[in-house]
Parts: C-alpha cells; structure tokens; sequence
DNA sequence: TCTTGACCTTCCAGCAACTGGAAGCACCAG
DNA sequence: CTGGTGCTTCCAGTTGCTGGAAGGTCAAGA
C-alpha cells in the first residue's frame, strides 16, 4: 500500500509519517519504484502512534509505548505507569490553566472596555499597583 | 544599566532578553564598549512582556499588547477583547486536556497494573475492541 | 603589571513535532 | 503524448527560547 493510502487508513497525513520514518518510529518496505510500501502491520503501528499522539503522549513516549505493544512479555504494571504520570503531567497543566484563567477573569472584570485609554489589565500588566478597592491579586 | 542587571530587575534570562532584542520586541542603546546599556523605560517593557509571557500571551499577542501599553490613546476594549480571547483559548485547552484525562484515568483503571502482559491500556491504544462490560468510549 | 574571573559580545545549533515548498520521477487516463 | 496526481528527496520554517563556542571588557587582587 502507498503511502496516501496508509495515511488515509491511519488517519495522518503523509508528511507525518514520513516524519516517523524518519525519526525510527516504523520502517515500512519499498516498492520495486522506490514508492514505500506499508502491510497492514505498518498500518495498525500508524493507528497505534495517531492514538497514543493524540491522548498526549509524546513522541518518546510513543517509543516507548510502541516497543510495549510490540512485547508479548511486557508487564501491564509498565504500561499503567506511563499512563499514570501522563494524568499527573495532565492534571499539572490544568492546575496551571485554571490559575491563569482566574488572573486574567479578574483583569477582564475590571477593564469597562470602552473607549478611554484607561485600562486596568494593561495597567496589571505593566506592574502598576491598583486602587486598593479594586486590587486583585494577578501573580500566579 | 548592563543586561545582566536588567534580567535581575526584569526576572527575565539575559538570553530571552537578547532574544526579545533579535524579534524587535525592544532596542536597548549601547555603551561605547558595545555592551547593551538598558533604562529604566526597558525594563518597564521587560517586565511588561515577562508578565504578559506569564499570562499565557503569545509573543505576537506580547507585541500587540506591548503597542497598546504605549499608546496614550488606546481603547481600554481593544486590550479587553484579547485577554476575553485569551481566555476563551485557555478554557478550550482545559477542556481538551479534561477529555484526555478522563479517558486515561478509565483505561488505568482498567489496567490490572501486574507483571502479566495482558493490558487493556495496550489494547485500546491498538485499536483492540474490549468486552463489552469493560469497554469505556476511549475517542477523545 | 599580570592574571583571574565574571560579564559581555556574536553566531551557530538544537529542542518538539511537524509543515510547506521546490525539483524531479512514476504512473495512469484520455 | 500530454496532463494531472502521487510519489520521492531535501531544505527551510514554525514557537520561544536555550546551550555553547570563541572571543572582547572590566574590575579586583597578588
């Protein structure tokens, strides 16, 4: 199978999985033309990175992931691990979002968004203190 | 004032501020020995964009916001509406991370976590469909 | 005076994970 | 045989820095 097809099946698209050829991830056969040749084998590894990319892991993960799912003697301990500290990398993220979020609802909250120069969020920004009535703490 | 001073007052690395130099985000004078000599105006700017960088603001969104902060007549709904923007991003983000989460947190638990090979993470990421009683809707 | 060390300069390379584009074969339909 | 699509390789760019090499500058101490 050609590589648009492949990619289709795998649902990414043809750079990227040159990409992955590139970086060792598969390394599909050729074709008598040069053309790379993907088996269905090829494909489901395709399937199996577009999946484990898009839950977040990352390319050193996928390796790592990959080299499990391709072991019939891994222990499940070690791919629930992986997984583990992924939801703890996850969770971190989001904590740093939500306080992000907050600052910037508490800046918005004070700006009256007209016309006149006066701005509190730029103002924030620019580390000037605030009236103390209106004064939100931004630092994260 | 040296770069080195300037990145202590800024909290800021003297190699983002040479960066931030090289994009045109700010254009220190220089001393007659060729050393970047920074005011107190520069540092305003650098914190500035240290602070707004903290916020999650793209460099670009830095430059725009940076304008404004400089602009005695800017419109205080201009700065509004990108941070309103900016936070809309940042709920879209969690929002996503939130899926992913969940969707891991179902396959670990899923996951007996032994040293036997059988391993449904595994499975799922393979494309494998579970028995029906433990089968948890995995696409994001 | 010399040396040491901290600080400064420029330039080049690399990170993640692709993405875009150019130049040039391969293949198939009409 | 011509056109269009798909394939190949290679190079460069994206974001926002960060590290390192090679070298100039400066102030303090022996």
């Amino acid at each position: 199978m050609n590589i648009g097809a492949a990619a289709e099946k795998a649902n990414l698209p043809a750079k990227t999985i040159r990409y992955y050829e590139d970086i060792k991830l598969i390394k599909p056969s050729r074709a008598e033309n040069g053309y790379r040749d993907y088996s269905e084998q090829d494909v489901h590894r395709l399937r199996f990175l577009q999946r484990a990319r898009s839950l977040g892991f990352s390319i050193e993960e996928c390796r790592l992931l990959l080299s499990l799912y391709e072991d019939e003697n891994r222990a499940s301990a070690d791919v629930k691990a992986i997984a583990t500290e992924k939801i703890r990398q996850i969770e971190h993220k989001i904590s740093e979002l939500n306080s992000l979020k907050t600052t910037l609802e508490a800046l918005v909250k004070h700006c009256h968004g007209d016309n006149r120069p006066d701005c509190p969020i730029i103002d924030d920004l620019s580390g000037k203190v605030l009236a103390s009535k209106s004064r939100c703490n931004s630092n994260v």
